[in-house]
DNA sequence: GAGTGGTCTAGACCACGTA
DNA sequence: ACGTGGTCTAGACCACTCG
């Protein structure tokens, strides 16, 4: 537990173990405000630096948030399930599998997007997914998804710009059907998929295209969308917020690995 | 950018901001070392505390990591690619997804794996998965997995007891045919599963369980196994960290979602 | 106006790795 | 032996929110 280099743990650490196991074990309720610095250096009779030491390893750690100048208060946590396969199987696939899910939906909340659509030269990630050639530009729609006001996700869609050039996918628009059925219609549909899922802590434009408290990683989906001949055709990128996002995938009627 | 309440840019958070440019434009390569506080001090006539927050963020972001006694360096993301489905399909459904997957490979390191078997009253999260009456136990087997002896995830697979017991389950060793298939000769076949994935900073125990460093999240993998009749028979709590990992799902064969 | 957290300074001592 | 980062102290001023 954070010992330093000498056989004992540092003063801060075990304020911050003390204020942890307060958290964790429900001794407070959710959202509580935590004693305040001053009571804190007081208590511990410490320097004011020691318990901000102490105090930042837990916004770090995602338990607690600053609302200055008010105090510190514990944080909630409170999820949304996010299915990659939504469309493929809008329901879940038994009952029990739902329970688990009715606890964070997204039910009564009003959803918003905005979309801003552009050309680009597209990130090396994207460009390799994508297979562009050299030099070879992209269409990008940015959108940057709402629930209730409060910014939930990011969604880039990015296409090779010969395959969408003088399509609705260009316009920055709701495409009621979606961006999938238009790239079907010029030709390029998509049977096939690859999801990759990392994780990371946010960079700064995502901070605050996001609106994302300190402590808070995101989940970094990419889905690469492919035609029957093996082309990729779309790259996603979804930045999804940890505090906000379960991604949920269901699998059926095969021998189902450990890992 | 980490504006003060005033209209202004803390220095710290200029300093921050001049050394992720550079580590992140490539001007230094990957596992470079960063001039030391002494340095940034002097370069920036500010007091070694305002260099210290400044090096703390980036710290906190996961973009370098301190060596003390030797001085900060620049961190490197090495993942390797970790598949829910593995066992499902072992072959990437084209060559072109196998493109992605080759670049990092397990090629020639050495897997290990410790295996502890207990019986416990499980945590919260399982027990409501695996739906288990009121002080109902479950056995579970905690492992750690070690690439080239290095922790690379763990893997706590939970059974209600009443399932498992006196079977090969309980004894901690490697089931060469897998634990699901001791489930199924139990008359337990799994033929579902629901895969649940988020992200969170990690909590001290895991940060010493996998050797994490700061600024680095963990992505939480549930896999709740269920039988014909919809009976989960099996949960598996996996933690991965955000360092080593890119989870991997091929979909295909269906019409494909944007989200 | 009182109290909060955010920022910044100028010191100090320590353990540890490396040269 | 030296330089490194880790820890800790004792101050200071500020902007902001709340009563």
């Amino acid at each position: 537990m954070a010992a330093t280099r000498q056989n004992r743990v540092a003063v801060w650490a075990q304020i911050a173990e003390d204020l942890r196991a307060q958290i964790t074990d429900g001794t407070h309720p959710a959202d509580a405000q935590l004693p305040t610095e001053a009571d804190l250096t007081a208590k511990y009779g410490v320097a004011r630096a020691t318990v901000r030491q102490a105090l930042a390893a837990l916004v770090n750690e995602g338990l607690i948030v600053s609302r200055a100048p008010r105090g510190y208060f514990i944080r909630l946590r409170k999820p949304l399930y996010y299915r990659p396969q939504q469309e493929f199987r809008p329901q879940p696939l038994s009952p029990e599998m739902d329970r688990f899910m009715m606890d964070h939906s997204a039910d009564g909340r009003e959803p918003r997007q905005t979309i801003e659509v552009s050309i680009v030269d597209p990130p090396e990630d994207v460009k390799k997914r994508l297979k562009l050639a050299d030099g070879e530009l992209a269409a990008v729609r940015r959108r940057i998804r709402y629930l209730d006001g409060e910014p939930f996700n990011t969604n880039d869609s990015y296409f090779p710009l010969r395959l969408v050039q003088d399509t609705e996918i260009m316009r920055p628009a709701d495409i009621a059907r979606g961006a999938n059925e238009v790239l079907a219609e010029a030709g390029y549909p998509q049977v096939r998929a690859l999801d990759e899922i990392y994780t990371r802590m946010p960079t700064p434009e995502e901070i605050r295209r996001l609106d994302l408290a300190p402590g808070t990683p995101v989940a970094c989906h990419i889905c690469t969308g492919l035609c029957p001949d093996g082309t990729p055709v779309r790259v996603v990128m979804n930045i999804l917020p940890g505090d906000r996002h379960v991604i949920v995938y269901e699998r059926g009627g095969i021998d189902l690995d450990e890992k």
